[in-house]
RNA sequence: GCAGGGGUGGUCGAGUGGUUAAUGGCACCGGGCUGUAAACCCGGCAGGCUAACGCCUUACGUAGGUUCGAAUCCUACCCCCUGCACCA
């Protein structure tokens, strides 16, 4: 790939690149010396579990990776201790390193999904935060002002707005740009609330006569409710742990419009590709459905295998295009005897209460061996020995078996 | 400590004595439609009792009080925020 050839393909998924003409500079220095570019990328040690949301950046990690450059994840286990920068919520809880260790082990088994393990070093950066001591750290902090840091938007507008802005969050820039300046990054790359840490980096790093380094911000990904961004607290995340036929319902469930969002941030087709199908589903020559499920399967094919991916498909039509039931239900045990269907969608966990339950069954969710049942007073006889299948909305499907009490 | 602002259901955010289990948005759930768990439309969204009409309990930071009646007024307390003191 010429060196233009090589920006335009890092460029795909990406928000902003600072600056392009740095990054330019860096791929012609790393071409002529045979030295792979340093390529960093933060992440929380709290939170191990990655959705599709955290692969946004790491497929374009993996682009770096692709042109023979060395990718760094850090687990800030270190900024892990200062709290969140972003204010919104509590301290974060202080991790043990066992624990640490822990959850660092379950991000390997994650990103390696997509990141090349020879082209990956995993680093923490209590490394050197632990030895730079207070007074190191005082040094460090009088490299930056305070109208610096106070440029943040983030800041600027909490102090405008009269909202608070803990102390601790003010230093948190300077940690997150010491460690580009410990690891000698030539790239950083974060999500767009990233950018101004990042940018202290490129200053620090100049501070500690360093080359600066290129900062590229890649897009927040919206969550499957299209709304906010993907998060683990809002529920509205797709992990790439779940199960297949998990992730291909939750996926089929983004709205048309989404749908493209994902195609260009959660797959490696090429933008001409996605435009030209996304030109065919408006002009009604693909049904946007179908491109859905292309989409699916392709995410899935990413973290499990083109073989599951089609099993989720399969179960996927079986349940919502024929109205059959799954294969696999579960299957559990209650005393046999007659009970009030409220009571036993309670009891056997799919309803929370008596009264969601009375309303599942006078809004018609409730089937009894496929039999719809909107009588709130019936009785259902559960003999022993026997089993009956219920099913509440679409998509929940349980066995009872009687057993004798 | 002092001054000012604020604490409402999953969330955001109305409501300042009486159709209030509490407007509305979002999220979520059920139904309809569909080649989609899309879009759109309809319904629901504290809990308990009843086959059902309905009844009853909790609920607007906490605890009391005023009142026929309070999320709304009063008192005390708790918590959060902003500012002041000030100058290592």
């Amino acid at each position: 790939m010429t060196i233009d050839e090589q920006l335009a393909f890092l460029r795909k998924g990406t928000v902003e690149i600072i600056r392009e003409a740095d990054l330019r500079a860096k791929l012609e220095k790393s071409a002529r010396t045979g030295v792979p570019l340093r390529v960093k990328y933060g992440a929380d040690p709290t939170a191990p579990d990655i959705h599709l949301g955290h692969t946004v950046v790491i497929r374009r990690l993996r682009a770096f990776q692709q042109l023979g450059h060395q990718v760094i994840f850090l687990i800030g286990d270190f900024t892990g201790l200062i709290g969140d920068p972003s204010g919104k919520s509590a301290t974060r809880p202080q991790l043990t390193r066992e624990e640490i260790a822990i959850n660092a082990e379950t991000y390997k088994a994650q990103i390696f999904k997509l990141l090349d393990p020879a082209k990956t070093i995993i680093d923490f950066n209590s490394r050197w935060m632990d030895t730079l001591g207070s007074e190191g750290f005082i040094r460090l902090a009088s490299r930056v002002t305070v109208k610096q840091i106070l440029e943040r938007d983030d800041f600027e507008q909490r102090l405008r707005e009269e909202r608070p802005i803990a102390l601790h969050e003010l230093l948190y820039p300077l940690v997150q740009g010491y460690d580009s300046v410990a690891l000698e990054a030539d790239v950083e790359f974060g999500g767009t609330d990233q950018k101004f840490n990042m940018l202290v980096g490129r200053n620090l790093q100049r501070e500690y006569r360093q080359e600066a380094q290129v900062v590229i911000i890649t897009p927040l990904l919206e969550g499957t409710d299209g709304v906010q961004k993907m998060s683990k607290s809002l529920g509205n995340y797709i992990g790439i742990n779940e199960p297949p036929q998990e992730m291909f319902g939750k996926l089929m469930s983004i709205s048309d419009e989404l749908m493209w969002r994902y195609y260009e941030l959660c797959t490696d087709l090429r933008a001409e590709e996605i435009n030209a199908m996304r030109a065919a589903a408006e002009a009604g020559e693909r049904n946007p459905r179908d491109v859905k499920v292309e989409l699916a399967k392709r995410i899935i094919t990413d973290f499990h295998s083109a073989d599951d991916a089609q099993i989720a498909e399969d179960e996927f039509n079986r349940i919502f295009r024929s109205k059959e039931i799954p294969e696999d239900i579960e299957t559990c045990e209650i005393k046999a005897e007659g009970w009030p269907l409220p009571h036993l969608l309670v009891e056997t966990g799919l309803a929370e209460s008596k009264a969601e339950a009375r309303r599942l069954i006078e809004q018609g969710g409730v089937r009894i061996g496929g039999v719809r049942q909107t009588d709130t007073g019936i009785v259902v006889g559960i003999k022993s020995g026997e089993e009956s299948l219920l099913q509440v909305g679409k998509r929940r499907f349980l066995r009872v078996r009687g057993v004798a009490a």
